[in-house]
DNA sequence: CAATTTTGTGCCACCGATGGCAAAAAGCTA
DNA sequence: TAGCTTTTTGCCATCGGTGGCACAAAATTG
C-alpha cells in the first residue's frame, strides 16, 4: 500500500505550516489567496486526503452518519442508502448502517450505544423506528443531530421529513369514488403506527367528501405483511356480499389480496378493484399490476441528509428551511377499474 | 450528553496506569489476574468504552468494515447487512455501505478511495462487483483485507464465499426433466457475469444427463431485469411451437415471463412451467408462486464476515478454514408442473 | 510617517488511545 | 539470602490532525 501523505508533507512541500494547511482544508477564511492556491496545488499533487480518525479525534467529529432502520421488507433500503450517499459523499461523510428491532426493549439503549461507539455525527431514522418518541427524546437529550422520516410531522422541521400519506390516501379515495365504488374495504396497518392511522384517516376523509362511509366491519387490521394481507382478504372476500374495491395499507398486503381473489376466482379488476401503497418493486410485477401510491423515497433521503448535515455543521436555520414535506403520488395501473354496471 | 469516561478515568480509579487498562481491553496476556478483574470492574462501572477514533489513530485500525455492492434490485441487501452485523457487533465492528456502479470506469479508484478515506479494516464485495478482477487485484495490492461473494471460486479460500449456482441449476434441470419436459428454454443473464454462465452451464449439464439439449434459439440473453424478462419471453412465446418450460436466470425475469404468459392466455403451470433463481420476495408473491432456487444469503454474509474479521486479525489460517461454499436449494412452488400428456 | 487595525501565518498543547522500553515485583535457583 | 528469570506494570513518545494564542505583515488611519 502506497504510504499516505500527511499534512506535514503537504506543509513542508508547500513551505507553510501545518496549521495553514489545516485552514485551507477546512475552508477557514483567513488564508491568503496565493498561499491557498499553492497549498491546494500541493494537496492535489500529493493526492493528500486528511486522516479521518485523527481529524475526528481532534475535532470530535467522525464524518460518519448512521442509518437506523427496521424494515421487514426493506425494499427501498437501497434507494435510501443511495440517496443518502449521494449527498454524503460530496461532503466527505460516509454512512454506517444499523438495522434494529423497533419493538425491542433495548432499542433506545442500543441505538445510543451505536452512536456513541462510532462517534457518529448524526443519524437518520427510518419508519417505523422514527415513530418512537422515546428514541427521539433520547437523541435530543444526548445532543445528537438526527432526522426522522415519517408520515407525520412529529418533530421540529429541522428534525423531520414527512411524506404526506394522509393526502395521498385521500387522493386514492377520490380515485375510487370517481370510479363509482361505494362498497369499499380498507386493510389497515398496525394501528400503533402513525403511518397506518394517517393513511386510514386520509382515506376516510377523502371518501367522506363523496358521501361514502367505510363500513366498520370492512376495516380490518393487518400487520403490513403479505401473509396478513391474505388473512384479511379472506375475511373480506369469503362472504355473501363483498366490497367492490379494497385499499390496502401497503403493496405487500395488496399482493395478498390479489392472491386470495385469484384463488376464489374473483377477477381483478373486473369484479374487484385493489390498490396498495408504497409502489415497491412488487407493485408493477404482480398480475394485474397494482394501482398504488408512490412515495418519493429517494427524494426524502436527499432532503433528510441535507438537513442532517446542515444541523451537524451548526446551521440550524438552513436545516429548518430545507423542505420538510414531500407528496406521494397516485400511480394507476391495472388492478383498479370502474364498478361494473355503474356508469357515473 | 453525559461525558464519556476516558481510559485515564479508569486508570485513576482502578489505581493502575493507562497502559495496563489498555492491556486489559485488548486482552493482552501479561496482566495479573487480580489487576485484570479490578480494572474490568471499574470499566463496567463507568460503562467505559474506548474511543474508536483514538484507538484507530494509534493502532491504525478503524473497526469499520465496508460493504461494496451494486445491485439494481437489491432485494437481499437487508439480509446481507443484517447477516454481516450479526457477526460484527459482537466483535466491535461496524458496517459502512458503499453502493457503486460496476460498469463505471472509476470503480476501482472509487472503491479504493472509499477504503482509504474511512480507513476501513476490510471490505465485503457483493456480486456482480465481486467479479471484477481488477478490483480484487487492486485490493490485494493495497494490502486490504477483503472477501468476495460469488458463484465461482475465483480467489483463494480466505477471500471468497461461493454459492454453488452451477449445482443448483443442475438440480433445476433434473427437476424439469423428471417432470417430463423436453422442450425447454433458458433466459440467461448477461454473459459477462460469471453467475450467468455458471447457471447456464449447470442447467445444460443437468439436462444432458437426461439426454436433453437446449435448442440454441431457445437460449436468450436478458439482463436480469423484469423488463428484459418480458422481452425475452415474448420472443419465446409468440411463435408457433413454444417450449413447455422456461428457466430464467433470476426471479425478476421469471416474473416477466409470467406476465407475458398471462397476457397471451398461456396457463402457468398447466401449459407452461416457469422457474426462476434467487427466491427473492417476489417469488412467493406472484401468481402462480414461482418455483425457484433459494440462495442462503444470510449464511453467506455470516461466513464472509467471519472470514474477513479473521484475516483482519491476522488469522489467515482460520479464515481459510471457514467454509467457503454454500449450496442453494430448490424451492418448488406453483409455477411448475408435469408436461401435459406425458406420464413418465 | 508613525500609530493602529486588519489580515495571514506559525508554534504548540491537546484529543484518547497504543506500543516500545525500562523498571519494579514476583518467582526460582543455588 | 543473594542472584537471576520471568511476569507485571508504568512512563512516555506517537498517531495525524485541530484550535487557541501570539506574532508578523499588510492595510488603514490620523
Amino acid at each position: 500500500m502506497q504510504k499516505q501523505a500527511t499534512i506535514n508533507d503537504v506543509a513542508r512541500i508547500a513551505g507553510v505550516s501545518k496549521r495553514t494547511v489545516s485552514r485551507v482544508i477546512n475552508g477557514s477564511l483567513s488564508v491568503g489567496e496565493t498561499t491557498r492556491t499553492r497549498v491546494e496545488k500541493v494537496i492535489s499533487e500529493l493526492k493528500y486526503s486528511p486522516n479521518t480518525q485523527a481529524r475526528g479525534l481532534a475535532s470530535s467529529r467522525s464524518y460518519l452518519l448512521g442509518l437506523i432502520y427496521d424494515n421487514p421488507d426493506a425494499l427501498y433500503l437501497d434507494d435510501v442508502q443511495r440517496g443518502v450517499l449521494e449527498v454524503c459523499s460530496n461532503l466527505g461523510y460516509e454512512l454506517v448502517v444499523h438495522p434494529c428491532r423497533y419493538r425491542s426493549e433495548t432499542l433506545v439503549q442500543d441505538c445510543l450505544r451505536f452512536m456513541q461507539r462510532s462517534k457518529l455525527d448524526g443519524v437518520i431514522v427510518l419508519p417505523p423506528v422514527s415513530e418512537s418518541e422515546t428514541l427521539a427524546l433520547a437523541l435530543k437529550d444526548s445532543g445528537s443531530a438526527y432526522v426522522r422520516l415519517s408520515s407525520v410531522a412529529l418533530d421540529e422541521a429541522k428534525h423531520i421529513v414527512v411524506s404526506d400519506d394522509r393526502a395521498a390516501a385521500a387522493e386514492m379515495a377520490r380515485y375510487f369514488a370517481q370510479l363509482g365504488h361505494e362498497h369499499i374495504a380498507f386493510i389497515s396497518g398496525p394501528q400503533r403506527y402513525k403511518s397506518s392511522t394517517e393513511r386510514m384517516e386520509g382515506f376516510q376523509l377523502g371518501l367522506s367528501a363523496y358521501g361514502i362511509k367505510l363500513r366498520p366491519d370492512w376495516i380490518i387490521e393487518g400487520n403490513n405483511t403479505f401473509e396478513t394481507g391474505i388473512e384479511c382478504a379472506r375475511q373480506l372476500l369469503q362472504v355473501e356480499t363483498r366490497p367492490t374495491a379494497i385499499f390496502a395499507n401497503n403493496d405487500q398486503m395488496a399482493a395478498g389480496v390479489l392472491k386470495v381473489a385469484h384463488s376464489l376466482g374473483i377477477k381483478v379488476p373486473e369484479q374487484l378493484s385493489v390498490a396498495g401503497f408504497d409502489d415497491n418493486m412488487l407493485a408493477s410485477r404482480v398480475i394485474p399490476a397494482l394501482t398504488t401510491i408512490k412515495r418519493p423515497v429517494r427524494q426524502m433521503a436527499l432532503l433528510a441528509t441535507s438537513k442532517l448535515i446542515m444541523s451537524i455543521e451548526n446551521n440550524d436555520k438552513a436545516a429548518t428551511n430545507v423542505a420538510a414535506k414531500v407528496a406521494p403520488t397516485l400511480v394507476v395501473r391495472e388492478s383498479t377499474a370502474r364498478v361494473p354496471g355503474n356508469s357515473n
